[in-house]
DNA sequence: ACTGAGGCCTACCAAAACGA
DNA sequence: TCGTTTTGGTAGGCCTCAGT
């Protein structure tokens, strides 16, 4: 068993921050000899670093072998804390940089596209109006890594619907998750379709048509599942999976096809494709929006406001369809969780 | 308070040895 | 064979301390 670590005589005198890059540098390029080629000095020296590391620590941090060197349980812990200790850093600089000029910066959001387009897209109206020189950079594309990215520090946060992996039991100790605003999924057909004249549906008359849907894993698959099984029957045929919302919104649109959206996402589309709501109630059918920051990170100043400005558009949108059932109980006031 | 000498520490390299 | 470790050496920076 290792000895305890003095941290007066073994880390805060001996340990730098050149030693945690040269082995961040070993444990990306699992070699020493390609680490020293990075970093421009010889091999030796890179060797040396992480023996006086591992001598400091009082344990092995690297496994040799023939083909270069892995990182054992120790060299992963130290790994992991390595990159948050430069990610502290580095929001550090951006601090000092935020806080001579309160108007730069960078935010990098994890969003999905039927997030982007009726949430995001006015929080980035106003945010972009009060901070023109801040870059945002939006990913819509990859959610299911969404998690992992938040957790390596590739994003700075994620907007989300509930249900999510985020709040899956093994990460939601990771994160902090807020409720931003509430949204609903509906059943849409287009405006061509049959259904779109009738008054009231009931969703096992819908078992026999075409759906668009998304993946089972996904959640407003799993809403209309359960919404059959509750009248006893299985799922209707799936004439086409994805998870676009332009794709489903054109096919939508034909009138042969019927799909489901959040509300906010209809909202936006319904003109514009002509698109309609079916009158049937889906059972737990409740998705709000989520904002999720990893836990114990130090938010940049810039991001910080970014939150903020997220909370001041859907609390106003809130607002402003107060006393109107026009957006059904969408972008209600924000709460946190 | 400043300066210079001496010693120590750190970073680096080349070459040879080691090991899977 | 390839990659790591060890050895022996150099150069430069930093610290301490005595002298001015």
């Amino acid at each position: 068993m290792p000895r305890r670590i003095d941290w007066e005589s073994q880390i805060g005198r001996r340990l730098r921050l050149r030693d945690l890059y040269v082995f961040s540098s070993v444990v990306r390029l699992g070699s020493m000899g390609k680490a020293a080629q990075e970093l421009g000095v010889s091999q030796p020296a890179v060797s040396e670093v992480i023996a006086d590391l591992e001598h400091a620590l009082g344990v092995r941090l690297l496994d040799r072998g023939p083909q270069g060197v892995s990182a054992t349980v120790y060299g992963v812990a130290l790994e992991r804390r390595s990159v948050a200790a430069f990610d502290e850093l580095k929001q550090g600089i951006k601090d000092i940089e935020f806080l001579s000029d309160p108007t730069v910066g960078e935010i990098r959001i994890g969003c999905p596209e039927s997030i982007s387009a009726a949430i995001l897209q006015p929080i980035i109206e106003k945010f972009s109006g009060q901070h023109p020189a801040a870059v945002l950079d939006i990913d819509t594309v990859n959610t299911l890594s969404f998690a992992k990215k938040l957790r390596d520090r590739e994003l700075d946060l994620v907007l989300a619907r509930g249900g999510w992996p985020l709040e899956s039991p093994e990460l939601v100790t990771d994160f902090n998750v807020e409720t931003l605003c509430d949204d609903e999924l509906v059943v849409v057909v287009g405006q061509k379709s049959p259904w779109a004249r009738r008054r009231k549906v009931d969703i096992a008359e819908l078992h026999e048509e075409q759906w668009i849907l998304t993946s089972e894993d996904r959640w407003n698959y799993q809403v209309i599942s359960r919404a059959f099984k509750q009248r006893g029957l299985d799922m209707p045929k799936i004439a086409m999976k994805t998870i676009s919302v332009h794709l489903r919104a054109n096919n939508v649109a034909t009138g042969r096809l019927i799909t489901t959206f959040p509300r906010s996402v209809l909202d936006l589309y319904a003109g514009r494709f002509g698109l309609k709501p079916l009158p049937l109630e889906l059972p737990d059918s409740t998705w709000p929006v989520k904002i999720a920051t990893l836990r114990k990170r130090t938010l940049s100043p810039v991001v910080e406001r970014f939150i903020a400005c997220a909370r001041d558009v859907v609390k106003s949108k809130a607002q402003a369809t107060k006393g109107t059932n026009g957006l059904n109980g969408l972008l209600a006031v924000a709460r946190r969780v």
